[in-house]
DNA sequence: AGCGCCATGTAAGTGGTTACATGATTGT
DNA sequence: ACAATCATGTAACCACTTACATGGCGCT
């Protein structure tokens, strides 16, 4: 799945503009789905371009034209295909991870810091989708509720998971022991 | 981080030709960071081209000559250089959670078969990480230990998740009742 | 007869990131 | 003064994916 696509999601709960959709990217599908100004732009031209959303110039003093979105019929379709995919992927990229295969060959200090970092990761996000939680999201579909509390429910556990292990890799130093 | 930096990392636990390399992004690494051929053949190439790994050419009948690959004094120092992001990130990309967020705009049926999925991959995915933890961990880096328990949690978590929440999306169908 | 394992690579394509370009308004 | 918010877009770049190309060996 693309930002097209999820563009296309996104604009099934109403007209927007682009600035709008990223607000959405940066808070409730932040954590699963990134996208920058670079990326949904063109994807919503090329959507219009389609034919599968309908933009509406609204002009503005000393702005550009705001460019209203809205899905047609056909992009509704083509949603609707796209959401056939029996098995859509689910993957992780996480250089945290990579980084901690190679602990033994880093500094005590050094793996502290790392996570820690992850640590005011996990409590950024979890802040996130509390304030999100508390606003406004009991209008929601249950599909976004749903996956609200899979985030909150992974960043539970991945914080608990570096609480309780972390001391596996700091305890000893990245130089290795005379006692083999 | 990139391929080419976690192949030199891998390369830090022995010489490996890319063939080698590709089963450890299959089966330790597979669950945080995907690299097809496509990807670690050139990132080799390019390794030895600066120096950072030296390249053994060992001929065979029948199949290209294996390459044999060794990280080297410069490759350390930059591998070294690389682990030192304090803030390496972690990053998810869910195809799985773009489509359960629009679950009201399917049938239940089709949502089912999406969450059933989901299930098959984590245990596919715990099962493949108790192989390597019956086999081959004990004299693992306390790093690959420690990444190994983080996907088993992770996994756990998600299942546990997924389980005891799919209820949220499945109990209604698609169609809005005309009770509003 | 066919599949999977071994073993390497290239070339084209994709999809996204980053940096740049513009500029008024409102708050601290 | 300075930063943030609003508001859009382009162009260069990058890393990775996918498909293609080659081909023997061993198992069922």
């Amino acid at each position: 799945m693309d930002v097209k696509t999820v563009c296309l999601g996104m604009l099934t709960d109403g007209a927007a503009s682009g600035y709008d959709l990223k607000k959405n990217f940066e808070s409730t599908f932040g954590h699963f789905f990134a996208a920058g100004f670079g990326s949904i732009y063109p994807a919503l031209s090329s959507l219009a371009d389609n034919g599968l959303v309908t933009c509406e110039h609204i002009p503005q003093d000393g702005k550009p034209d705001r460019k209203v979105y809205e899905i047609t019929a056909e992009g509704t379709a083509f949603l609707l295909e796209a959401l056939q995919d029996p098995a859509p992927c689910h993957k992780v990229r996480s250089d945290f991870l990579a980084t901690m295969c190679f602990a033994h060959l880093m500094p005590s200090k050094q793996i502290e810091a790392v996570l820690d970092n992850r640590l005011e990761d996990c409590a950024y996000y979890s802040e996130m989708i509390s304030d999100i939680e508390a606003n406004r999201m009991d209008d929601w579909p249950p599909g976004q509720q749903f996956v609200a509390g899979f985030g909150k429910a992974m960043i539970a556990a991945m914080k608990k998971y570096v609480e309780e292990n972390r001391h596996l890799l700091s305890e000893q130093t990245h130089i290795k022991s005379a006692t083999g």
